[in-house]
RNA sequence: GGAGGGGUGGCCGAGUGGUCAAUGGCAGCAGACUGUAAAUCUGCCCUCUUACGAGUUCGAAGGUUCAAAUCCUUCCCCCUCCA
């Protein structure tokens, strides 16, 4: 059997739990973090250096992938796994997130009503039932994402956990165009899946995607549908609200209708906080673009620091010998000091922001293994205090 | 010796009578970033002030003018070309 998900160990007070979950190319531990590497690329770091900094998992994007290099090349070549030297378990996302961010820009303009002006044209041209069309970014060409071409696209891409078209819904639209939207979604999911099962050969297994915007019915009834349907995993998108506490009550309210037995990932989230928070609402699985992201713009995320994080751009570190975190087990904190980094953030070497990619990168699959600890152990509380001040 | 060009805020470099505390870029100081169109973007960046605002600036010193970085005079310093 080369797919299963058991939970092997429940938190007496939460729905936090850690779990195995086995893929054909290979088991992992939950609760764990999925590195994004949207077009084929963990930016800056080679899938050696993410193993080396003990990653189990990393994902891909359809939307991505089918303008460049398209997915019939990397069919070709024998498939993502090969194309791009990773043998571990792989996640594809939908193309749902693109729906939104390149209509609406990215969370923060969106939340935040775009206020750094800094207008892009809008490349997605139209979203009806039938699915989204876009104008590629790469070179204007038209392309036309369907819940069946979404699944194809996916199949030929050859990733073990695939998730279903879903339009994320954005933060500001009414709760009539939220329900909407979930509604499409979930006719968009039916049809992923039967485009999955018409072709299923037994190696990826698919996410179903709960919408439902901030509104705790819709939220219940989305969970009961993703439910009610044959998918072997729940993934939690759209809107979670316009700050974390919101996000958190989002999440909570999806814990007591999602299927039991079926692993949960939630999309798009990753700070140290928001991990503790959303795994006792059961959240099994994370994916975010923050740790490497932030690591590019020169922050090293560090457990028990203000904020969660030092910017080691800032003049205090130029002639600071210590290791970013001298607690950390990572090759970037065992062979380096700040005031290096910070230099090599000063005059533009691209190296910098491979030691601090590789930093975040090794200190969320530390987070994660301490966390699958503490759900085990009971102690989740007291390591999030070490986490998180 | 002759002819010409130029000296602007840490650097480069606009501006050639008022709308100039002075465009830009770089450097500097901070910040944002959550299913990645992101090695991106934003703010600050003479002094004092939270801000309003005030005070000193465009090689130096005088002068013309209601008003000068911009015009005139002298001086200092740099560069190019011809000898």
């Amino acid at each position: 059997m080369p797919f299963s998900f058991t939970v092997t160990h429940k938190d007496p007070n939460s729905y936090a739990r850690t779990g195995s979950y086995e893929t054909p190319h290979g088991t992992i531990e939950t609760p764990n973090f999925i590195f994004c590497g949207t077009k084929a690329s963990v930016k800056g770091l080679s899938p050696q250096q993410l193993r080396e900094a003990g990653s189990d998992i990393i994902l891909s994007n359809t939307y991505h992938l089918m303008l460049s290099p398209g997915p019939d090349l990397i069919a070709e070549m024998g498939g993502l796994h090969k194309f791009m030297s990773w043998d571990g378990p792989m996640f594809t996302d939908s193309g749902g997130f693109q729906i939104f961010s390149l209509g609406h820009g990215g969370v923060a303009d969106e939340i935040k009503g775009r206020p750094q002006g800094h207008v892009r044209p809008k490349s997605i041209l139209k979203i009806t039932e039938e699915g989204a069309a876009f104008r590629s970014y790469v070179d204007g060409k038209h392309f036309f994402l369907t819940p069946e071409s979404a699944v194809d696209i996916q199949r030929k891409l050859g990733a073990d956990l695939i998730v279903q078209l879903d339009e994320c819904t954005p933060f500001h639209v009414d709760k009539s165009y939220t329900e909407k939207s979930m509604a499409m979604s979930m006719r968009w999911g039916d049809r992923s899946l039967a485009e999955w099962q018409r072709g299923d050969d037994g190696k990826q297994k698919m996410y179903g995607i709960v919408q439902g915007g901030v509104y705790p019915d819709l939220r219940k009834e989305s969970c009961e549908y993703t439910a009610s349907r044959d998918f072997f995993a729940t993934a939690i998108g759209g809107s979670l609200g316009s700050h974390k506490e919101q996000m958190y009550e989002v999440v909570a309210m999806c814990s007591p209708w999602i299927h039991p037995d079926r692993p949960v990932h939630l999309l798009g989230i990753g700070s140290f906080i928001d991990v503790f928070s959303n795994v006792r609402s059961g959240i099994d699985t994370f994916d975010c673009v923050s740790p490497t992201r932030i690591a590019r713009h020169g922050w090293a995320m560090v457990k028990g620091a203000p904020k969660e994080r030092m910017n080691i751009r800032n003049a205090q570190y130029a002639r600071d010998a210590d290791p970013v975190d001298a607690t950390c087990p990572c090759t970037t904190c065992k062979n380096h000091s700040r005031s290096y980094i910070h230099h090599l953030f000063r005059v533009g070497e691209m190296l910098g922001m491979q030691l601090l990619s590789i930093h975040n990168v090794a200190t969320m699959n530390r987070l994660m293994r301490e966390v699958r600890q503490a759900i085990k152990t009971n102690t989740l509380d007291a390591v999030q205090k070490e986490w998180v001040v």
